[in-house]
DNA sequence: TGGCGAAATCGAAAAGAAGTATTGGACTGA
DNA sequence: TCAGTCCAATACTTCTTTTCGATTTCGCCA
C-alpha cells in the first residue's frame, strides 16, 4: 500500500501544501512544475485519494490531502531527527546527555530513565549532575545542561516542562514518636511540629507554594530547619528537629516511618524539563519516552491506588 | 537529505530486522534478495550509516540499525492509519465518532475536543452520548461506544486509560448561606453537611474512593440526596437539601457559590477512554491529539495557579 | 575438500522520474 | 473582446533507478 510512497514525494506534498501552487512549490524542491505536478496528480490516482483542488489561481487543500500534508511533515521532521541520531550514535559522537537532577526527587525515575536511555542508545553516556532546581534551570539557560528531572512547579513559559511523576507526600517521624501508632494524621495536629524543610532559596516557587498551602489549612509555617538535601531532611528528624513532610516514595533511613496526612491530598510532582532550544540530539527521543511512560505509569499505579490515600478522583 | 529514502526501503528495512536475513526478508517483501540486498546496501552507502553487520548466518543490527528500524515500523504504521484516515474522510465514510460522556464532566473538554475534531476532520459527526460512567464502560465493551470522556478512577487494566484534565473539586453552596461570606472553609466544620452526591450506582468506583476520603478526614459520609446529573445536584442544593461538592470549572446557576476547601485538594479528574481494540479509523489521531493537550493544558494553566488552592506541587 | 547458507556483484531489461516544450482554461485589464 | 498572464496538465524524450536472474565470494561444517 505505501509503495507508492517516497520521500521526495512527501517534500513535494509538503511544499504544495505550504505554497498552494504547483509552480513555487517546485522551486521550492528544485525540480520542474511538471514533474511535481506529475508525480502528485500521479500519487493522487493510484491511492485513489484527491489532495489538492486545482483551482485557476493555485489549489486549495481537501480534507483529505490535509491529513496527508500533516503527516507528511512530522514524517520528514522524524527522520531528520531520526537520521541525526542514528549517525552520531554510529560515529560514537553522541555527547553525553548532561541531564540535572534535584536530590528531592524519586531516584526510581532516574534509574528507569537510565535503563531505557542506555537499551535505546547504548554506549551513549549520561551526564548527571546534581543540584537544585534553581541552578538546574540557570544552567539550562545557560547551556550546560541539556535537560533537568525537576520537583513542580516550574514556569512553563520559559521552559519545555512535561509531567513525569506524581506521588502523594506523607509526614516523615522516628519510629519512636508519640504519633508512630497511629495510621495516619490530621494534618492539624501535626503541622505545628513539621518544622523541617527543603531550603527555600533551593526552589522558591515550591516553597511559596508549600507556604500558600499552609496557610490554607490555617496554620502559619514554622521553619526551623533547612535542609539541602533529601537526606539531610532524614537525619534532621531523626536527631528530633522536627517532623518533615516527604515524598512518599522516598527510600526511608531505618528508625523512621511516615503517616499519610488525612484531609489533604499534597503531592510531590515531577516533570521533565528542557530548554526550548532542544539542542542535544537525543532531546526529541527522550521526550516522547517520558511522554508515554508518564501515561503508561499512571495506568499501572492505578489498581494499587487504593491502598494509600491519594488523589480523590471524582465527580465534575 | 532524505531523497534516498522511499517508503519501499524501510519496508526492506523492516524486514530485514525482523528475519535478520537478507533472503528471507526479500521473500517476505516480495522481491529478489539481490534487489533488497542492493538497496540497502546502496542506502547504507549514501547516507554513511551501517545498518547491520553481515554475518556468515545471517545480520545483526548496529545500535544506529535499531533506531532506523523503530523509526521505519512506526512510519510505516502511521501511514497505514493516516492513508485509511483521509481515504474515509474523502469518501464521506469515517462512522460517527460514537463518543459517550458523563454529565459530571467538564462541558470545556467537550467543546474543545469538537472544535479540534471537526477541524481536523471537516465534515466528520460526533455521535455524542450521554450516560454514566459505568454504562459508557458497557457500551465500550459491547463496541455501542468508540470512547468516552470520563470522571477517574476506570480500571486501566481493562480499558485504555489518559487522563486530560483536572481541577479541584470545591463546595457548593446558596449565595445566601451562612458560611458564604467565608472565602475558604475547613474541610470538618462542612463535612457533616456536604448530603448531595452522585448516585453511587453511577460510578461505584468513584464513589468508593469518595468514601475512604471522607473516612480519613475523620467524618463518615452522610449521602442523603443522589444525583444522577451535574444540573440535578446544583437544583438540589438551591432547594436547601445540603451542600455538594463540585468541580470548580462548573458553570453555576445563579444563587449558588462555590468556596475552596482548605487543608484538603481533592480533586476531579477526567480521562479519555477506549477500548484496547481501536474499532473507529480516527482513534490513533485522537488519542495523540488529547496526548498533546493534556500536557498543553498543564503548561497553560501553571502560572494560574497561584489564584486558587490547587495541588501543591513540592518536595520529593 | 565438497556442500551449504548467505550476502555481494554483474549485466541486461524494465520501470520510473525529470526535463523541455506545449496545450488549455480562466481571469484581468486595456 | 482580445491580448497578456498565471497556472496546471499533457506529450514526448532522456536519463536514472530498480529489478531480476545468474554468478561469485566468503565462511562454516561435515
Amino acid at each position: 500500500m505505501s509503495d507508492s510512497l517516497t520521500f521526495r514525494l512527501l517534500r513535494y506534498i509538503k511544499a504544495a501544501a505550504e505554497t498552494l501552487n504547483f509552480t513555487r512549490a517546485a522551486e521550492q524542491v528544485f525540480v520542474a512544475q511538471s514533474s511535481l505536478s506529475y508525480q502528485i496528480g500521479k500519487f493522487e490516482d493510484t491511492i485513489e485519494l484527491l489532495l489538492f483542488v486545482r483551482l485557476q489561481n493555485g489549489l486549495k487543500l481537501t480534507p483529505a490531502g490535509r491529513i496527508v500534508a500533516t503527516y507528511a511533515e512530522t514524517t520528514l521532521n522524524e527522520w531528520d531527527q531520526t537520521l541525526a541520531m542514528a549517525l552520531a550514535v554510529q560515529r560514537n559522537e553522541v555527547p553525553p546527555l548532561r541531564l540535572g537532577f534535584s536530590s528531592f526527587i524519586n531516584a526510581k525515575l532516574l534509574e528507569r530513565f537510565r535503563e531505557n536511555y542506555e537499551g535505546m542508545f547504548p554506549g551513549c553516556a549520561i551526564q548527571l549532575w546534581s543540584g537544585d532546581p534553581l541552578l538546574c534551570l540557570q544552567r539550562l539557560d545557560a547551556r550546560t545542561l541539556d535537560c533537568a528531572i525537576l520537583p513542580l512547579p516550574v514556569d512553563a513559559t520559559l521552559y519545555n516542562v512535561q509531567q513525569i511523576a506524581q506521588s502523594p507526600l506523607v509526614v516523615c517521624m522516628r519510629s519512636d514518636d508519640i504519633l508512630a501508632d497511629r495510621a495516619q494524621l490530621d494534618i492539624h495536629e501535626v503541622a505545628q511540629r513539621i518544622t523541617i524543610f527543603r531550603d527555600p532559596e533551593l526552589h522558591p516557587s515550591a516553597h511559596t507554594r508549600l507556604v500558600e498551602m499552609f496557610t490554607e489549612v490555617g496554620i502559619p509555617i514554622h521553619l526551623a530547619c533547612a535542609a539541602r538535601t533529601a537526606s539531610e531532611i532524614q537525619w534532621m528528624v531523626k536527631e528530633r528537629y522536627g517532623l518533615a513532610l516527604i515524598d512518599q516514595l522516598t527510600p526511608l533511613d531505618p528508625g523512621l516511618i511516615t503517616r499519610p496526612i488525612a484531609g489533604v491530598n499534597w503531592t510531590a510532582d515531577t516533570a521533565f524539563v528542557h530548554a526550548s532550544h532542544m539542542d542535544h540530539v537525543a532531546l526529541p527521543f527522550v521526550e516522547r519516552f517520558f511522554q508515554q511512560t508518564w501515561s503508561d505509569s499512571r495506568r499501572s499505579k492505578r489498581p494499587s491506588k487504593t491502598r494509600h490515600p491519594e488523589q480523590l478522583e471524582l465527580l465534575g
